[in-house]
RNA sequence: GGGCCUGUGGCGGAAUGGUAGACGCUGCGGACUUAAAAUCCGUUGUCCUUAGGACGUGGGGGUUCAAGUCCCCCCAGGCCCACCA
């Protein structure tokens, strides 16, 4: 083969060079034209990308390619998740500024991105860590503030005592602080808070309508929301003033109640016990346990008497313990329960333990009461009401509604709808973060927001990590400043936001992002949003997208021009995979470092055997990570990228091998070379369409434009692996086709023409320097998609199979206009046919023009 | 404990209820080459010695002329949530 190798390197250089200065991606608001906008979620700037980037900004890619390649206005961003723990931990570790190591990384992931090939607007690129960012949503902090959906309030929090700092929910591991290993505390402090639960029902209300998000993270956040119907009712505490509120979805079990339980943190169980002794013992074991889910999971139920009795109000003779126990949640509910062990498998646990009644009120169907005799469980299902007075025989559902009417009429408790949402604590006592933008007066302690015309609160560069804690606050003097309101003396909020902050809203930033006076515009806003198609990974489901999701609904309700849904469209891809490697002690490899030896994995180093284990995720313990620079250092972009869409659905986990990325490389050098060799052929092609094609021809253009077809719809309803397999169907039509004339030399040409265009969201750089070897001096970035013919998509002569009684005997070939009486004819005399049928009578024929002819004979 | 998803060749995966295995990877055979690489051609679900059959989409039932696809039950793997009353 004398055809020169594709210089991948250079091509794809000079591609993104040209990209670059016609300023194909970058776009404005142009009323004029339909928008699209693209969003893969923004990265965190670890340093290096990763597959997993590779992946999420291939598949956007394809997106913004394509819909710009329709005609649509696209907007395609990207940016930089700057603020975070990381940054710290680096700064700590290597003595460096978090700054520092923050904006090296983003040049340098920059750059490997830019090596990517992305149709990116870089002109919009933002980076949250920049004052200019966090100015903006200091503002919005205020507005919520001002619009009373922030405040601040003192709450229970996991306390590091070695790192002398909260810890969020995700830094506990198995109750320990996961730097530190200390046990982890629980303690009081002043909090900030997003009131994201005043929004719980049109947050899940909202749900319904999104049809274009996948069902999986519509349920989740449902979940999460977790909204619920019960009643609330009140048991008087005998001889004393006090009522304990207690929260219930099962009130059909009111008669089976036998305890009452508080959480440990409840405000009458310090007052009811808190002269007891143990009591001071009791809640320190419970703050103890573990808030992993393993140590929930292990957890034994403990319980400590008050020595009360309730009175349960429906029934004033029946007086039960109250008790204090610590499975009981002050953060649901009212933190207090009705203890009904016959009926709820905690309760029953508990009611074991300690010995007390579990009085049986509903009978399941079919049953005696003999079933509650050494009952070993209890039962929550459905079944018929004893033992319980004015609901003896009715069903669950009958009761709930009976006892429902009863205390809308007695007054001893309401219908309430609970949820399992909470507000949104965003403050952390961190350095690299957004800083809250209040003061407190020292005279009084007033909380008091800082005026608008003096943010930004800035973050201090000089700071150190000699001690444990906030760097903030024990800065020497710029927590120190002035009330705004009296120029008394008063102190900076120390505090720092949780880095979901930034990710809520920068979606907007990019739409304006060089606005110094708003975050963004309205007129921005309006053209913009919402985000019609969002790409990320799906460990989102939950916190970012809901977060984001309230933060809509906050800004509107602030003045904001935005909607209430910020993305219309979300797609969720699955993980990047990859086979472990250890060698004989059991130590991880890298993929890097192992070579396959006649059919054995051996290392590189030495040749020493390999053992391989499970395909799991890639993750650096376990070192089954790739480096996706070595592979489009390697193979190129082109290569990398199509080896990512081809083989997998995108939602579907992913397993990078060696030999798929070479495969995928063998098919860029081949559309390369197979495009070079038809060149004499195709240049000499006139402009105007053949009248007359050769039977072989008709065949390619059909196929031609079958494919532009299905690869336009495999796109839009994101099967990009369809896609690739249908270019590479096409391009072996291509290679099996030889022109005998000047007809089938246009076709031909139409055919790589389509070709190159359909590839073009995939493998961008190849598909521009194919273009402009058949002569084009336009860009493909900016050329339109192919239409296809419709009357060319049918081929004249159809193949379908014939079945005997549901079983294939035959296939037979027939004009495509052909009656559904000529088909049955040819179906019935083709000799297959006549030998499977066996003169056997033939009861009916079932005839479905291009799809199948079945024969049934007995 | 609750919810969701997935199960198809040696592998990744195709298949509006209508010819199961598209497309690719791997393997095998061949061509070219002094040789290798690259490339090209053929072949590659299982079983029966072949013609030709039989069997085949995790397992078991059902609906239908026809089921990978729809319905019921079960099994396995994965993900998310979880003392949420």
């Amino acid at each position: 083969m004398t055809t020169e190798r594709y210089n991948i390197k250079q091509t794809e250089e000079k591609w993104q060079k040209i990209w670059t200065e016609s300023k194909s991606f970058e776009v404005t608001e142009d009323a004029s034209k339909e928008k699209y906008y693209v969003l893969a979620m923004l990265p965190y700037p670890s340093g290096r990308i990763h597959v997993g980037h590779v992946r999420n900004y291939s598949l956007s890619d394809v997106v913004a390619r394509y819909k710009k390649a329709k005609g649509f206005n696209v907007l395609n961003p990207m940016g930089w998740d700057a603020l975070g723990l990381p940054a710290e931990n680096a700064a700590m570790q290597n003595n460096l500024h978090p700054k520092d190591w923050t904006y090296d990384n983003i040049a340098q992931m920059k750059a490997q991105l830019l090596s990517m090939g992305l149709a990116i607007d870089w002109s919009r690129e933002v980076a949250t860590c920049d004052p200019d960012y966090y100015k903006h949503e200091q503002k919005m902090f205020i507005d919520f503030y001002k619009k009373g959906l922030a405040y601040r309030k003192e709450s229970v929090v996991n306390w590091d005592p070695v790192e002398d700092t909260v810890l969020a929910n995700e830094q506990v591991v198995d109750g320990k602080g996961w730097r530190s290993g200390a046990p982890v505390e629980r303690r009081k402090l002043h909090q900030w808070f997003f009131k994201i639960t005043e929004y719980g029902d049109e947050l899940l209300e909202a749900l319904k309508t999104m049809d274009r998000w996948p069902d999986k993270v519509r349920i989740m956040q449902e979940n999460w929301i977790g909204k619920s119907k019960g009643v609330q009712l009140s048991f008087d505490v005998k001889n004393t003033d006090e009522k304990i509120d207690v929260y219930t979805t099962r009130h059909d079990t009111i008669f089976g109640v036998s305890f009452i339980v508080l959480a440990s943190d409840h405000p009458l169980s310090e007052k009811l016990a808190g002269d007891k002794e143990g009591f001071d013992d009791f809640i320190q074991q419970c703050q103890s346990t573990g808030t992993s889910e393993e140590a929930v999971e292990k957890a034994e139920k403990i319980g400590f008497d008050t020595g009360y009795k309730a009175i349960n109000p429906l029934n004033p003779d029946v007086e039960v313990p109250v008790l204090i126990a610590n499975y009981v949640l002050m953060g649901y509910g009212t933190g207090a329960v009705m203890g009904v062990p016959a009926h709820d498998q905690r309760d029953f646990e508990f009611a074991t333990k300690y010995k007390l009644e579990i009085p049986p009120v509903i009978l399941p169907e079919g049953e005696t009461e003999t079933f509650f005799e050494d009952q070993k469980e209890a039962y929550s299902g459905d079944g018929t009401l004893i033992n319980s007075y004015f609901i003896d025989g009715m069903n669950v559902s009958d009761a709930k509604k009976a006892i429902e009417d009863k205390m809308a009429e007695t007054k001893i408790g309401e219908v309430k709808t609970v949820f399992r949402l909470r507000d949104w604590g965003v403050s952390r006592q961190r350095y690299w973060g957004c800083p809250v933008p209040f003061v407190y007066r020292e005279s009084d302690g007033a909380c008091i927001p800082v005026p608008e015309d003096q943010l930004p609160v800035e973050l201090p560069d000089d700071i150190d990590y000699d001690a444990p804690g906030n760097p903030l606050d024990r800065h020497p003097t710029w927590k120190h400043t002035t009330c705004p309101e009296t120029g008394e003396p008063a102190i900076l909020e120390t505090d720092t936001c949780d880095t979901f902050f930034e990710s809520s809203w920068y979606f907007l930033r990019y739409l304006d992002p060089n606005n110094a006076e708003r975050g963004f515009s309205d007129e921005a806003s309006e053209y913009w949003m919402a985000v019609d198609q969002y790409i990320g990974g799906v460990e989102h489901a939950v916190l970012h997208l809901l977060y984001s999701r309230f933060f809509m609904r906050a800004l509107r309700d602030c003045g904001y021009k935005v909607p209430d849904e910020p993305f219309a469209g979300l797609f969720t891809q699955g993980m990047v995979t990859h086979q472990t490697f250890a060698d004989k002690d059991g130590n991880w490899l890298f993929p890097a470092d192992v070579t396959q030896k006649d059919g054995q994995y051996v290392t590189l180093k030495d040749g020493a055997p390999v053992t391989t284990g499970a395909v799991t995720k890639m993750s650096k313990s376990k070192k089954n990570v790739v480096d996706p620079q070595d592979i489009i250092d390697t193979y190129g972009a082109d290569a990398a990228r199509l080896f990512i869409l081809s083989d997998s659905p995108p939602d579907r986990d992913l397993e990078w091998s060696e030999a798929g990325i070479e495969g995928a490389w063998r098919f860029v050098n081949k559309l390369h070379r197979i495009t070079e060799e038809a060149l004499p052929n195709l240049c000499e092609v006139g402009t105007n369409q053949p009248s007359d094609f050769s039977e072989d021809a008709k065949k390619l253009r059909s196929t031609v434009h079958q494919s532009i077809k299905g690869v336009a719809d495999d796109i839009e309803a994101f099967h990009m692996n369809k896609a690739v397999a249908r270019i590479r169907e096409l391009s072996n039509a291509i290679t099996a086709f030889k022109p005998q004339d000047s007809a089938d030399s246009w076709a031909l040409r139409e055919a790589f023409e389509a070709l190159i265009k359909l590839f073009n969201p995939m493998m961008p750089h190849l598909a521009e320097e194919l273009w402009q070897s058949l002569g084009h001096d336009t860009i493909l970035a900016d050329s339109p998609w192919p239409s296809y013919n419709e009357k060319l998509l049918a081929a004249d002569t159809v193949t379908i199979g014939v079945q005997v009684n549901g079983k294939v005997r035959a296939t037979i070939s027939h004009d495509a206009s052909a009656s559904k009486e000529d088909i049955e004819k040819i179906a019935i005399n083709d000799p297959a046919i006549q030998k499977a049928i066996d003169g056997k009578d033939i009861k009916k024929t079932i005839v479905v023009p291009g799809r199948i002819v079945n024969v049934v004979a007995a």
